[in-house]
DNA sequence: TCTGCCACGC
DNA sequence: GACGTACGTGGCAGAC
């Protein structure tokens, strides 16, 4: 076996990470950050390079053989905070836990400790790789040794090679020492000549190779103040050399052999993983060994049923039910189960479904029921011709409201985080992916009744959190009741009309055809142009056309980039073309028949209500929420939407600038509220505020601009983005959003508010009491931190908007019945909602719904709602 | 099976 | 001074 070692850098990389990240803390308050970051790097390097022998060398004390020759050595360096030295000692019992051998020597730095090791291996014919964050390092590299030195963040390394390093500096590695002989190196307190920095260094060892040969050959050297400084400064050069050149002949004692790499203990690992909280990192570990942490569950009593009886019901119920594929809209019913004060109940959907019994409760309201994710419940039962009715709490969507971030997968992780005991979670239990597989009915019948009894028993231990969060109300006013309402619309589906669809197909299909032909004849050969790889070697090494972006992987082929390069080359019209086509056709025409029902022609999404960090839904399967519409050719998919009855109508209605709305009032900026007030043209009315001109004077390219900004405000985008989204510089950008800050004064203090929020609680609400908890807020990292600003200003924003129009939802449901309607609402994409009706109530949509979403929720701006209707969809508008 | 790029909506 | 910058879903390519 080939023999390859890895030598890393402790101390670098502790630093590094422990800067690069935000100062994370465990649940016992001990700042986690550096040992998180180190511990992703090891398994970085130990899954990539899977190595035969590893070591860590750490620095040991504060002075080394260096500061013998020189005492200032490494001095004015700032003291190493105590939030990261606090965590060495982490890191040290990590890496025996890891199995990796460690070392340190008085009187000698870590970069001692591997030069010397890298040597005895080069001798001993391994391979061997380096890891740090210090470039010093790079001396070492050879044919045998590579030197990776961490780029941002922790894990992304540079390597370098000697090639890589000539064709970086123009230097072999040895000649680095050299360099910082020359050049000397602040971090280090190494002084080298003074006046000479990179650019002389490099051109000094160009010619004269090294140091020595440098101060022998001074009457070669060009200029005559260079060679006065070079000669008076001999000594430093000489001693800066030497201070900057890692020994190889360091005394250790650890042996080659001793760097042997046998594993890791896994349970000491899980161990300090549990202790410090890595929770991703355990989900990793138990995906890998397969040993999710050892769950000892309590003992459970469950009756299999064979009859259904009145006994297995009572007052208060946990009722779960198991369904395992994500397409909950047809797929089995794994198995139920109840639990109540008389015990645990087992049963399946064929009894179920037969029992008059089981109907009745079932239906029966005063019958309370607390489940996990309603919608779900209720679709899967509805099916089966099972009305469930007395749903008063779902475990689901509380987890969701007391924390958004929870992206809730299973009930197995919410119990958890409410110390309750613990259940096996369905990864583990059932297997995933292909292992996926449903155990004998004595197990499933014992792992669902845990469940049904976790969420009668968890119901009042989250209904109390919710209570002191003033969050019970947003729950059981708004989440459950919408959860039924969405479970309605989704089982009622949308009707498709198919044949239309497969003819735009066709002609889309021979479109593409013709397209593809005109680019491949203009690139001169046949290419995957769904390839940005293979497009982006056309564009930029074939066709020679400048490189605007590049992204990590290559050349960026992106819209923005192609519409710069529009007048440069016929192609790139026709690859815009025919990208905007291939989406269509892969997207929205061969994805939506997909995902038809062939026998009612109808789609049925499912809508996510616990997924967004803002409150929002989401939709999948088919994602309804991205229909096309801004270009007439994308928008034409909106025909094959159809009523699902004869004659029947779309109706659409959509809040008018819901966010600003929302904005103007939490802001109750002055101008903002007159504006909405007197309904004036928001975007106007901003250009006429930043611009200062009168409203005749707005021209459309300030009504642009002034449109930009504002979308910027409601999506909480960055100067960076609106500058993208603009076509200006950053600078420019900037300067326009403090221009709008200071035309509204009350936004500009809003802002600050949030921010000053988010700081002080942790979190920001909207105004039904929604949270989003912004941890962020404090971290170091400017991009973290600024992003978790946006943050903290969005979310009321486009929070309460998606609360409003969720209250809309809830009373415009109940206005359909109370009015006896046949109308049906079908669809929410966030600030509108669509329904299907008989032509016959159209008079009477016209007048409530209007008036349902208008006046959900009462601000100190109007809020104004238009509509639309047709006989499709496309029509609508 | 996973990741990155790209593109659609709000 | 660089960082990499609303939120979602889905399709395709390419590496594993």
């Amino acid at each position: 076996m080939e023999k390859k070692l890895v030598l890393i850098d402790g101390n670098s990389i502790a630093y590094r990470a422990f800067f690069a990240l935000p100062l994370l803390n465990n649940d016992k308050g001990i700042h986690t950050n550096a040992v998180y970051g180190f511990t992703m790097m090891l398994n970085k390097i130990l899954e990539e390079e899977k190595p035969s022998h590893i070591l860590v060398a750490f620095d040991a004390g504060k002075t080394t053989f260096r500061h013998a020759t020189f005492k200032e050595y490494k001095g004015g360096r700032q003291k190493t905070p105590p939030e990261l030295s606090e965590q060495f000692p982490f890191i040290r019992e990590l890496l025996d836990a890891f199995g990796i051998t460690r070392y340190e020597l008085p009187n000698y730095e870590a970069d001692d400790i591997i030069g010397t090791l890298s040597l005895q291996a080069e001798q001993d014919n391994f391979e061997i790789k380096v890891i740090s964050g210090d470039k010093d390092l790079t001396q070492l590299a050879s044919t045998a040794t590579t030197v990776g030195i961490t780029k941002k963040g922790i894990t992304d390394i540079e390597l370098y090679t000697p090639e890589h390093i000539r064709e970086k500096y123009g230097l072999a590695p040895q000649q680095i020492i050299d360099m910082k002989g020359l050049m000397g190196d602040a971090s280090d307190n190494i002084p080298g000549i003074p006046g000479v920095g990179e650019k002389t260094a490099l051109k000094l060892l160009q010619q004269f190779n090294t140091v020595e040969i440098l101060l022998q050959s001074l009457d070669e050297v060009s200029g005559k103040k260079l060679k006065e400084k070079i000669e008076e400064h001999q000594d430093l050069a000489v001693l800066s050399k030497q201070l900057a050149t890692i020994t190889r002949e360091a005394p250790i004692e650890v042996t080659l052999e001793e760097t042997e790499y046998k594993g890791m203990d896994l349970t000491k690992v899980v161990e300090m993983y549990k202790d410090l909280g890595f929770n991703s990192l355990l989900d990793k570990l138990g995906d890998l060994a397969d040993i999710s942490e050892e769950i000892v569950q309590e003992e459970i009593q469950v009756e299999v049923v064979s009859e259904i009886s009145e006994a297995m019901f009572a007052e208060e119920n946990g009722f779960f039910l198991e369904i395992l594929e994500d397409n909950y809209h047809q797929a089995g019913i794994i198995g139920m189960t109840i639990s109540n004060k008389h015990g645990q109940f087992y049963l399946k959907a064929e009894q179920a479904e037969a029992s008059a019994i089981f109907k009745e409760w079932a239906s029966d309201e005063t019958k309370k029921k607390a489940v996990y994710d309603a919608k779900k419940t209720i679709v899967a039962l509805s099916k089966r011709g099972i009305d469930l009715k007395g749903i008063d709490f779902d475990i689901f969507l509380a987890s969701y409201i007391l924390d958004p971030a929870d992206a809730a997968e299973d009930l197995a992780a919410i119990a958890k985080k409410q110390n309750y005991s613990p259940l096996m979670p369905d990864e583990s239990f059932y297997g995933k992916g292909a292992k996926r597989l449903i155990p004998g009915e004595m197990e499933l019948s014992e792992h669902l009744a845990r469940k049904a009894k976790a969420l009668l028993e968890l119901k009042p231990i989250m209904i109390d959190t919710l209570e002191q969060n003033e969050q019970y109300g947003l729950l059981m006013d708004l989440e459950i009741p919408l959860s039924i309402i969405l479970a309605k619309m989704e089982t009622q589906g949308i009707k498709v009309d198919v044949e239309r669809l497969k003819q735009s197909g066709k002609e889309l299909a021979m479109r593409l055809n013709e397209i593809e032909a005109n680019i491949f004849e203009a690139a001169g050969e046949c290419f995957n142009i769904n390839s940005p790889k293979q497009l982006g070697v056309i564009l930029f090494e074939k066709l020679q056309l400048p490189v605007y972006k590049k992204t990590k992987t290559g050349y960026s082929t992106s819209a923005d980039v192609l519409e710069r390069l529009e007048s440069q080359h016929e192609i790139v019209r026709e690859i815009l073309h025919y990208r905007q086509l291939g989406k269509l056709q892969s997207t929205y025409i061969e994805g939506l028949l997909k995902v038809v029902n062939a026998d009612s022609d109808k789609v049925h999404t499912r809508f996510n209500q616990a997924l967004t960090q803002t409150g929002r839904l989401s939709s999948t399967d088919p994602n309804l929420q991205n229909i096309p519409i801004r270009l007439e050719e994308g928008r034409k998919i909106r025909q094959a939407f159809i009523p699902s009855e004869k004659d029947w109508i779309i109706f659409a209605a959509d809040y008018s600038q819901i966010e600003l709305r929302v904005l103007a009032h939490i802001a109750n900026d002055e101008g903002l509220v007159e504006a909405f007030r007197a309904d004036m043209d928001i975007h106007t009315k901003t250009a006429m505020d930043v611009f200062h001109v009168q409203k005749e004077e707005v021209t459309s390219n300030m009504r642009r601009h002034a449109k930009a900004v504002n979308f910027g405000i409601v999506y909480g985008i960055s100067d960076y983005g609106l500058s993208q989204s603009l076509g200006i510089s950053r600078k420019e950008a900037a300067q326009f959003i403090d221009n709008y800050l200071k035309s509204f004064p009350g936004v500009q203090e809003y802002m600050h508010e949030s921010i000053h929020e988010a700081k002080q609680k942790g979190y920001v609400s909207t105004l039904l009491q929604r949270r989003r908890y912004i941890p962020e807020i404090t971290s170091r990292n400017f991009n973290q931190r600024s992003f978790a600003e946006r943050t903290a200003m969005n979310t009321p924003i486009q929070g309460s908007a998606a609360d409003i129009i969720k209250l809309a939802m809830i009373n415009m449901s109940e206005r359909i019945e109370e009015e006896n309607l046949k109308t049906r609402m079908l669809l929410q994409v966030h600030d509108e909602l669509i329904f299907e009706a008989p032509p016959e109530e159209l008079e009477i949509l016209m007048k409530i719904v209007p008036e349902e979403m208008e006046r959900a929720i009462e601000l100190n701006v109007p809020l104004k709602v238009d509509y639309a209707y047709g006989p499709t969809w496309f029509d609508a508008k």
